[in-house]
DNA sequence: GTGAAAGCGCTAACAC
DNA sequence: GTGTTAGCGCTTTCAC
């Protein structure tokens, strides 16, 4: 870098500066066509020399195609969803395909907006977390002219392609595996959130997984705002002086499940004896808790990673045509140390 | 919407929908200069009636302008991160500017990458996690001409803009306040990780203050990967066993510490009579634990903010031009329930 | 293997 | 208030 510049350097520059049209230079650093060696490496000589860095924003209107893939996902502190950036991630990374990603706060309006600004930049696919999307979201989506996967669940008619597990199966699932080890009385812990379709979907099916043994849930509670683990703790401590009777409490995620299971071993409460819990998600950072909550995963590396796989196809010169676009996951239920009952050591 | 169309619309379709100029569509959908109300009206009708979803390529190309602002940062699992995104995104919320968020996964090199793809796009400034860069990293970032805040760490010359706290400065203020307290024997635990800087200096100010009074550390160990709440309840048993005099535990982030503080507790030590902890970050999530963590805070939140402003700052036409760009937070130490051996309740 | 011309979809600047 | 012209910095296409 001989001086720094005030205006941004451009193709002609590094073009004067080594003697060779601009054509060529966009070949040499775009690695495309027929160039000599030699040319070449006087090209990026000057390029290096000069600290030129390419406007991809004239390049991709001009080739009319942008390596951005537009991430769609509710939150970022959630643990859920990083998890599933980190599987984009590790598809996309050796592509030329970059992640951008856009957080909605599980607000169908700002879903909307951050759609509409991301297309604005005719990305060249869409990750989107859910299948419930407001007509407009829907009709954006619909018109893009790009691959569209909804990823999490796959309770639901997708718009184009989608990756996920069925939550209503995984609620069901975890009702069968509770009364199987004999508990009876059952209460709910969960997040007030009329807009996580998820957790809700999770909740209906965990409900009629109870149902087909004609047990209804006795107590349930929800929360809004605030630390998980606290509110888990209080609330937990809440329902068991409400409902004394109950046996078995399950939690909407991991993180207030560990809320309450640290209020039930302070209290000096048989877990899983007296009382069995369980969550959802699968949180790594929970592992070192004293005892392994109950939970199942939600398979978020793994639909990250399909998700993206699924962009990338369609950008390929040569697109798989047999790469399935509509994928099930199904998620894997961990006992932990808080859901065996009857053990059988 | 009438029709799914196949090529994305151009400004193009819309003023042939509705019979005025392009130049006219694009000022209304820019909400620029004046327009007769009845046209804006036509003009919006016929967008929305299309779908039109504008071209940002384009228009940043000829406006020479993106609303951009490239964040860069080494991790989004790590819980300080996410909150600083926060921060900028509260700022941004309301203003043209879109921040885009690369990883670096605290690797040079992939740094350098990052960074270089972002400025391929041009943005309108960067802000980046760290005063330590590769000599290429600094080169692009002072060659960019757009305006640069390097944000945690105040420890050190920025380039441009700065934004943090010294975590030299908090190390020192943790060995005050344990030597304070009355603790001698003092143990460290902390991620292995040379790149890390912040750590690093945080461990370096931490000895240096123990120094002052002539105290030195006595046991130390340092890890990667896995849960960190499990590494800390491992770390610290073998540490206890390994020495058993120690009176206090020191950890580099709350995680760990956590996994600590569930450990002693589990094996019935007093805390903090016999023995007393410290984390580091204030992380929201552990409020909840039995007892709390003594850490200080990395004012994650306003470092975001602050640098989002100064950014902002400079795309404004009126810059406020007292606006500081270098500056310095104080971390606010919280004692918890776990660095208090003099109570005098 | 290299270069010249045209144009991607929009906006700045100016004319009316 | 509205339209016209030129051109942003690249890549596509085609000529040599």
């Amino acid at each position: 870098m001989t001086q720094p510049p005030k205006r941004p350097l451009t193709l002609r520059d590094v073009s004067d500066a080594c003697g060779v049209s601009e054509m060529t230079v966009s070949r040499v650093l775009r690695k495309r066509g027929d160039v000599s060696e030699a040319t070449r490496r006087r090209v990026l000589a000057a390029a290096k020399e000069l600290g030129y860095v390419p406007n991809q924003i004239a390049g991709s209107l001009a080739s009319q195609r942008v390596n951005l893939v537009a991430v769609i996902i509710p939150s970022l502190s959630n643990m859920v969803f990083p998890e599933v950036l980190n599987g984009v991630n590790q598809v996309l990374e050796d592509t030329p395909l970059q992640p951008v990603v856009g957080v909605t706060d599980y607000m169908p309006e700002k879903e909307e907006r951050v759609l509409y600004e991301m297309l604005s930049w005719r990305p060249s696919g869409v990750i989107i977390a859910g299948l419930e999307h407001s007509d407009a979201t829907r009709a954006m989506l619909k018109n893009a002219g790009i691959p569209v996967v909804e990823i999490m669940d796959v309770d639901g008619r997708p718009i184009d392609a989608m990756v996920g597990i069925s939550h209503r199966r995984a609620g069901q699932e975890m009702a069968k595996a509770i009364l199987k080890e004999g508990y009876e009385h059952i209460g709910f812990m969960g997040t007030k959130m009329p807009l996580d379709h998820r957790a809700r979907k999770r909740f209906e099916g965990f409900t009629e997984g109870l149902a087909k043994a004609g047990i209804e849930i006795e107590d349930r509670a929800f929360y809004s705002g605030g630390s998980a683990l606290a509110k888990g703790r209080e609330m937990t401590q809440d329902m068991l002086e409400r409902s004394p009777e109950l046996d078995f409490l399950y939690y909407s995620n991991d993180m207030i499940g560990a809320g309450g299971l640290l209020y039930l071993i302070d209290q000096g409460i048989d877990i899983p004896g007296q009382i069995g819990l369980a969550g959802f998600n699968n949180v790594e950072l929970l592992q070192g808790l004293p005892r392994q909550l109950a939970t199942m995963d939600a398979c978020r590396l793994e639909i990250g990673q399909a998700a993206a796989r699924i962009i990338l196809n369609d950008t390929l010169d040569e697109p798989d045509p047999d790469l399935q676009t509509q994928i099930t996951l199904t998620p894997t239920l961990s006992l932990g140390d808080t859901l065996r009952r009857n053990r059988k050591v």
